[in-house]
DNA sequence: CTACGGTAACTTACCCGCGGGTCACTTTAC
DNA sequence: GTAAAGTGACCCGCGGGTAAGTTACCGTAG
């Protein structure tokens, strides 16, 4: 193992091919779904055969896997390192929000992998996304139970609610942020903060 | 034509049986997006065989747009009527919110149609649905406006981005409804309006 | 320096199940 | 007996998945 450098190979080494075919999966499996994205078109942007993505992956499960994981992992750990800044209930959505388009600016499709409703219902996959649905869940829950404790505000119900519409909005702003590959992530985090302090005064 | 009842037949009258297919449809297509669907599932909800489905509707597409039809056409009546009435733009949503609630209790997979993102990029659905989110988007816009202009802001950017969330907000709001199939129409509409108050004093 | 063998990267050609779509046929009420 | 309601059994393309073979590079023997 130690100093395995390029024994007899031809093309490309094993380890920069899974990345580029990771990045071409996030991005295929972010705009058409899991079921809707087909393994020979993820295989052929990167210029290669469906079989070799098989022997990398296993599955297409495999490669959603890596995809999901890559995701949710720099997804969760910006959000966590971001809500433990702390600060005020008001300021925190535009901080999470101004991590998150940082974190991605570049790979924007990430996010949707984590809400994708293509997957099978039952599976590593299906558990796998809940279970990093549930830790950006429970961040939601927190901040919009402070936001709404801040105001006298405690039906559990309602925060429910607020904090799955948040993930909504999060949503819809990714999905307008990947239709304007102009903006970068410094004029998004502007643009919501004008209009956070014009629509709310926050 | 006139007077048609009944000419020799069995089981139940094309009209109905076609009523009952689509609400199965839009269902099943709400649930599972139009590629997830199945037409033999959706056939089998209704107590029927798919040839009977492609009889009555010629094709996959031909029963999406029946549903599509349906409920857009609803949609769009509803939402019109209400910004028709006029009122603070800060009521609005509320407004349109509880209209869209009272139209859809029984249907709440409806507003899912129109913004499905797994029907075929082109073709009579894909203009349809473009359709009715566009007239839909039109209003949103002009409600983004009102609500900007009286504080001031005009960057239309800005306004695209607030009716895009907008309508990611309603969509979110189903979603959870859907889940909690107990809450009626006015528990939910209730519900948003304590919310609206205590987060932005709307 | 060249011939050679080994191994990893990569491909061609195939299998198979699932779901859209169709045909010929049967059942039931008037 | 006629016509609409309804069905069983089939075709076919598409996409996930696989078996077997080929290509290119490297290290080493002569």
């Amino acid at each position: 193992m130690t100093e395995s450098r390029a024994v007899g190979t031809k093309g490309m080494p094993r380890e920069e091919r899974e990345a580029q075919l990771v990045v071409a999966g996030t991005e295929e499996f972010g705009r058409a779904g899991y079921a809707g994205a087909s393994m020979v078109e993820i295989a052929r942007r990167v210029g290669v055969t469906k079989p070799l993505l098989y022997q990398y992956f296993g599955s297409k499960d495999g490669l959603y896997l890596a995809c999901l994981h890559r995701a949710g992992d720099r997804l969760t750990e910006g959000v966590a390192t971001t809500m433990a800044g702390g600060g005020e209930p008001e300021q925190m959505p535009l901080k999470v929000l101004s991590a998150i388009f940082t974190t991605f600016d570049h790979d924007r499709y990430a996010w949707r992998l984590l809400r994708d409703e293509t997957v099978p219902g039952s599976g590593d996959i299906a558990a796998a996304a809940a279970d990093y649905r549930r830790r950006l869940d429970a961040f939601a829950l927190l901040g919009a139970t402070q936001l709404m404790t801040s105001r006298g505000l405690a039906d559990p119900v309602d925060i429910e609610a607020i904090a799955q519409v948040w993930t909504g909005v999060v949503d819809s702003l990714i999905s307008w942020w990947i239709d304007r590959p102009d903006e970068d992530a410094v004029a998004m985090s502007a643009r919501c903060a004008r209009i956070m302090e014009g629509l709310f005064g926050w």
